[in-house]
DNA sequence: TTTTGTTATTGGAACGATCCAATAACCTGC
DNA sequence: GCAGGTTATTGGATCGTTCCAATAACAAAA
């Protein structure tokens, strides 16, 4: 097998110096189009592929950012992941996206091998655990980096970070619940000690304070499973209970499974409502009132701050905050069923 | 801000010649364990990160592999990529990972621009459409390349394919249909012209002819929000069916979604069996009985195959087909409900 | 002492692009 | 026909590694 062909050997081809190829490449106003399109024809017949670690090596950008996700298989990572790299693609640049399953010490290899590899940029929902050793090596290798979703480390004028107003959603979601006449509403999964579940349990907490209400609280994971065994939690700790606002659409609906086995009536017996609005919720049964993330939206306009970032060096500010907005649907009573 | 320290840099500082400390690098025998350790504590010291880049011009492997997914918003693919990924990130690579989104233009594109970046392999479950596009230019650059679960190049010998066994599981789930008492079964889903609908029909078929059954037919799409539309075609066309084998576990979600919203009890009205058993199939509620493809372990099997053919230089088997399993669950009538 | 081996270390030429400074080619107008 | 200016083209150094061939250091054998 011969080796790929170089801008020397196509310079041959065309009668040109390498120097003249490169310059096509790059799309030179210098050289006369008759030239270009001799060189061109040139590539084509030999089948030339750009070199980028050669290029690379003189100092052009890489064209490559890294995406690193706490749990990749969640689908609201998912979709922001795949949302992210098809904006980035749309600008040229490929994207490593990698899976760190929450494990620091994997992240930790993960983020250094994107080092290694030059990475224009990293965009990273970091895994719970010491943010240092995955920062610091970043910010010595002077490689932008985006905080998403989760912040991990506090120095955000170094590494900006993005997210939702999830106060703002829950405080919404949990007026909803009880201007629709519900009293003793539950706040199912999550785990105390994360910020995020903070951020989401602090519009909740509003919401009921001024309403004079008291919360009622199931702490747990964030899967679909938990939310299915939530529903004995409920029963046995706050049987009074005639509303559940959940962490995520993955509990709200693993509960929906739990409470439809028990022969409640979502919507009418218990209402639920959940935070996301993934795709599934619009289509289950019964239809899932959620918090609405636009998750594609937000990945782009990641996208968008990261290559302004790159290409104009104006660093996103250091914190960002999307809008969400509660879609009532019919798991919270909200439509005639 | 300064450039990062080069093995010159690390040589300077370790009183050794930039030949010794790239011996370190690749853990040579022929340096001597005290050199190694000045080295090494050298490249600490001033934050070294090995430049892949420069390594790659010299001919050495990328230590990068493309996967291009048809539509990687499907959990199905979703969960073969992470798998995928974790395992080539176990063997020290990295993935660039791409949603091709049915687009075969857009595909032509990102695999234009993985050959350009130099991976050392790609695997693609590609989009339909022209296949040369996308796999000549893949053997013209003389890149290993796997088809998974989707065969579009018909050059298996150049481009081995890997899938699942699709006709033996549907021929499974339909004997247990069968089995149960059902007479009347519907595949639902699916486009008849896609090969894969064929293997997912084939078993099917062959299970009915044997009973004596004739087929009754629901043409569609491949998601959730076909399953549920496709309710009322079932009603009009086949209103005396009792059972539905569907394409896959999104239409299976959505068709029950749709029948619990008609009132019809799921598992004893009618009998329902998915295939793909994604993770969701066994929380939903009802359970939804499904053909089990094994996709992580089918994911780390590609991706072992895949580094012994950059190791060793072994070619995968042209085909290969991964054993598949029906799950009896609440839906299919499996369980006392 | 010289020879012969081992074992460690090193200079320097690649790899394939970029880009600067230098040169060539071609217009103008006088 | 030539100065001056513009437009096209080109040699060659450079980026940070790898790896070969050459050399150095030292011990054991002759």
């Amino acid at each position: 097998m011969k080796r790929r062909p170089t801008i020397t050997d196509v310079a041959a081809r065309a009668g040109v110096s390498k120097s003249t190829v490169s310059l096509v490449l790059q799309g030179s106003p210098l050289v006369r189009s008759e030239t270009a399109k001799t060189v061109r024809a040139a590539m084509r017949e030999m089948g030339y592929v750009y070199n980028r670690a050669a290029a690379t090596l003189r100092g052009s950008s890489v064209g490559l950012v890294g995406l690193v996700i706490n749990d990749l298989r969640n689908p609201f990572f998912t979709e922001f992941a795949v949302s992210f790299q098809m904006a980035m693609a749309a600008a040229g640049y490929a994207t490593v996206i990698s899976n760190a399953d929450e494990d620091a010490e994997l992240q930790e290899k993960l983020v250094a091998s994107m080092i290694e590899h030059g990475v224009d940029a990293v965009v990273i929902s970091p895994a719970y655990g010491d943010p240092s050793s995955v920062f610091d090596p970043l910010a010595r290798a002077g490689i932008p980096t985006l905080q998403v979703l989760r912040r991990m480390d506090p120095r955000t004028e170094l590494f900006p970070f993005a997210s939702f107003d999830y106060a703002a959603g829950s405080a919404e979601a949990t007026r909803h619940l009880i201007a629709s006449g519900a009293r003793r509403i539950a706040f199912v999964g999550g785990l105390d000690e994360r910020s995020i579940t903070r951020e989401r349990m602090e519009g909740y907490l509003a919401a009921l304070e001024e309403a004079g209400l008291s919360p009622l609280r199931v702490e747990g994971p964030t899967s679909r499973a938990f939310g299915r065994s939530a529903v004995a939690r409920l029963k046995d700790d706050h049987p009074e209970c005639d509303a559940v606002f959940c962490f995520n659409d993955l509990v709200a609906l693993g509960l929906i499974a739990g409470l439809q086995r028990d022969g409640v009536a979502v919507g009418r017996d218990i209402r639920v409502v959940g935070f996301d609005d993934i795709e599934e919720a619009a289509l289950a049964w019964p239809d899932l009132s959620s918090v609405a993330c636009d998750i594609a939206g937000f990945a782009r306009d990641t996208a968008g701050a990261l290559r302004d970032w790159l290409d104009t060096g104006t660093r996103p500010p250091a914190e960002r905050r999307a809008p969400v907005g509660l879609v009532v649907r019919a798991s919270s009573g909200g439509l005639g069923q």
